[in-house]
DNA sequence: GGCACAGCATTTTAGACAGCATGTC
DNA sequence: CTAAAATGCTGTGCC
């Protein structure tokens, strides 16, 4: 099928030529003819890299052709960014949604396609935002994580809620391969098109002795290494120019394999140099030091302890072909879209917990072996297997090579997942009455899976009784109805259950402390803490003791809670330490943490600072400032003692620590003191800003007093 | 007494969404 | 069907 020929904006059309698309991939042309741009729902279920957003494109141009506005929803924060990159510059407005990008939700409705994350979506229903029921095509990418046990719900409710919204919504649905398309495109009233097809072969095999098994042949491998398979695998890839992703499954793996590999490759550019004095820039931990170390050689591993910057340098490094090999854990698997020539699946055992290790669905080898091969820069993609003995080479074809992609099924039954999605159907109007809630749920991919089930129902019985008891939902008569404290929890997008444990604190505590509150955050489920090892209890145990008065949470009576009550202070001390201005590298090595772990946990914690912060507004008045000021210090690394500083534009932890020990502890002071004696200690251009901006009184003090007054509070300079 | 080492016991193990309001060194 | 791999500890044998 000719782009020519195809019912969509001629401006599109000569982008298309611009960039050489003259002609439809096979199941771009068959989306085509099963409607996609005559309005009808569809459900692609075709494998990763055959050309999945340029269908939505087409779709999409040809809806803002007719007036219509597109819903683009991602799983990730980075496919966000990679597709309104991707979307911009067509000629049509594109915005981006997402927890880190545009908080202005009523602008953002003026763009022709926005891309947003499925949480964010549901956040913007949960705020009942206007432009939304202006969508006319809904754009789900990768719908088979309606499987995640705990993402997916959140995905289904968004989709059965924006459907209630707007019944003519045309929906496309994007998704990898999976073992049942009908069902789900049954769910979806929706055309189905699926396929094998690829744009680059794939070439899928079993490494074993020094062979590689495909079906169709063998390759011999060079032996460099008398070791290391996956290694003499790496090297025979690069040898034949071409570059090397490969899986494994733990940290010290993907740190481990890149070391060695680094000292077997020793490339040597500048380019490479270049790329590794970036990281070495920005390194402030021994792991990125190891990271810029191999990258000079030309490997790299990529985890989520490396900040993202990092990984933004490991990523471009290899785009542009410097870095030869990437070792990673499953973050790469799922991410943005990395392609090379060779994929190592070497680990397909990973731990689970509870669970012990345990092999890899296939359909999760397929996303990765879907890596392998760089459209029009490769010749083919391999994606390799490990066995380790030949016993095992057929087993590794059947389960993984030959095997279908699982069946996908809803999660959205599981109770932990409905307290949140009860609570917000409630407080923004989709239901009124158990009978809507019911008739409500018969809309989710769990009914039409399970047409008469009962579980669902019992578990949003369960659910309601839990919000109706922690009065976040009163029922009288037949009505259901939020409460304020539960109109502001299903806004605030924190789990029930954890605003529940907040609230409950917040009313009982006698007196406040940080540390009491992190304790308590930590509790939560919303909260993601560290594995305290057994090493760990030691000091555990006597930091609990020298600080009991200042704890929150009691000692669990059982043996089964100890271990989630030591997480929970381990990871409560670490953000502890960071608000109290230790080190990056300090942290990390104490915790045995990589800075991404900092951020993750700093970022997290916030939100649910920030959520406390708005409780305890409303709930216990007394506890609003010190959590307002600690969530400033939280989110800047600093002690109390730098507040007053830090709302200056220009200062954060660094110069406003500077300051304080010159002695230079306010504004006033930095006054005071006078432009020549701030220049000594933070140089001639900020100084100036700084002076500028007390001039000018434009500074954030003024707008946070008016803010904070409002609110019937007095300033945050209150303590030494 | 002190050291090396085999063999047994214990420990560790991936990832990442959401609120809000703007600018670190 | 399903805990593997790395690290730590203990006890023995040898000097």
């Amino acid at each position: 099928m000719q782009i020519e020929e195809l019912a969509i904006p001629e401006n599109l059309k000569q982008k298309y030529r611009a960039s050489g698309i003259t002609e439809l991939y096979p199941p771009q042309a068959e989306s085509v003819r099963k409607g996609l741009l005559d309005g009808r729902n569809l459900l692609v279920a075709i494998p990763t890299a055959s050309g999945k957003t340029l269908i939505a494109e087409m779709a999409m141009h040809r809806h803002i052709a007719q007036g219509g506005k597109c819903l683009y929803i991602v799983p990730l924060k980075a496919l966000a960014s990679e597709k309104y990159a991707e979307f911009s510059g067509k000629g049509v407005r594109v915005g981006i949604s997402t927890g880190d990008f545009d908080r202005r939700d009523d602008r953002l409705g003026k763009n022709d396609i926005i891309v947003a994350t499925s949480e964010k979506v549901d956040s913007l229903l949960r705020n009942r935002t206007a432009w939304l029921a202006g969508i006319t095509l809904l754009v789900i990418d990768e719908v088979h994580l309606v499987d995640s046990p705990d993402r997916g719900p959140t995905l289904e409710m968004v989709i059965a809620k924006m459907r209630y919204k707007s019944p003519s919504l045309q929906l496309l649905a994007l998704s990898a391969t999976i073992g049942n398309p009908q069902t789900l495109a049954g769910w979806l009233d929706a055309e189905l098109v699926t396929s094998t097809w690829r744009p680059v072969d794939l070439r899928q095999g079993v490494f074993c002795g020094d062979v590689i098994r495909f079906r169709d042949g063998i390759r011999k491998v060079p032996v460099v290494s008398r070791n290391y398979d996956d290694l003499n695998l790496c090297l025979d890839t690069l040898a034949e120019g071409g570059q090397c992703l490969v899986f494994v499954s733990s940290r010290k793996n993907a740190e481990a394999f890149a070391k060695r590999a680094a000292s077997a490759i020793k490339r040597e550019n500048d380019e490479l140099a270049a790329c590794a004095a970036k990281i070495s820039a920005i390194a402030e931990t021994e792991l990125e030091k190891t990271l810029a170390v191999c990258v000079a050689k030309g490997a790299a591993f990529h985890h989520a302890g490396l900040r993202r910057e990092a990984r933004t340098i490991v990523e471009e490094g290899f785009r542009k072909g410097l870095i030869g090999c990437i070792s990673s854990t499953p973050t790469l698997a799922a991410g943005l879209n990395l392609p090379a020539r060779r994929v190592v699946i070497r680990d397909y055992l990973r731990y689970n917990a509870g669970e012990g290790m345990l092999p890899i669905p296939a359909s999760e080898y397929h996303q990765m072996a879907g890596r392998a091969g760089r459209p029009h820069l490769d010749p083919y993609g391999e994606a390799i297997l490990i066995a380790k003995d030949e016993g095992q080479v057929e087993d590794l074809f059947a389960g993984y090579i030959d095997a279908a992609a699982e069946d996908v099924h809803s999660k959205t039954a599981e109770p932990a997942a409905l307290y949140t999605h009860v609570l917000s159907l409630i407080a923004s109007g989709f239901a009124g009455t158990r009978g809507e809630l019911s008739a409500f749920m018969d809309r989710t991919l769990y009914s039409h899976e399970h047409p008469q089930g009962r579980l669902i129902l019992r578990a949003v019985d369960s659910a309601l009784a839990f919000l109706v008891r922690s009065e976040m939902i009163t029922e009288v008569g037949e009505h259901l109805m939020a409460t304020e404290s539960g109109t502001i929890v299903s806004r605030l997008y924190i789990d029930p259950r954890s605003a529940e444990m907040i609230l409950t604190e917040l009313r009982e505590r006698k007196s406040y402390s940080d540390l009491g509150l992190l304790q308590l955050l930590c509790c939560t489920p919303d909260m993601p803490t560290l594995y305290a090892r057994n090493a760990d209890v030691a000091t555990l145990d006597r930091i609990m003791g020298e600080r009991a008065d200042e704890l929150w949470i009691a000692v669990p009576q059982d043996e089964e809670g100890m271990e989630a009550f030591y997480r929970s202070i381990k990871t409560a001390l670490l953000l502890s330490d960071w608000s109290d201005e230790l080190s990056d590298a300090k942290i990390c090595e104490r915790y045995g943490v990589g800075p991404g772990d900092i951020y993750g946990m700093v970022e997290s914690v916030n939100w649910l600072l920030h959520a406390s912060g708005e409780l305890a507004r409303l709930f216990r008045p007394a506890f609003s400032q010190p959590i307002r000021e600690y969530e400033v210090c939280m989110k800047n690394g600093i002690r109390r003692e730098l507040l007053p500083l830090v709302r200056l534009r220009g200062i954060g932890r660094v110069r406003a620590r500077r300051l304080f020990n010159h002695g230079i502890t306010t504004p006033d002071a930095i006054k005071g003191a006078g432009l020549s004696e701030v220049t000594k200690i933070l140089g001639r251009g900020v100084a100036e800003q700084i002076f500028t901006q007390l001039e000018n009184r434009s500074w954030r003090s003024g707008a946070a007093e008016a803010d904070t007054e409002d609110r019937g509070q007095s300033t945050l300079i209150q303590f030494r």
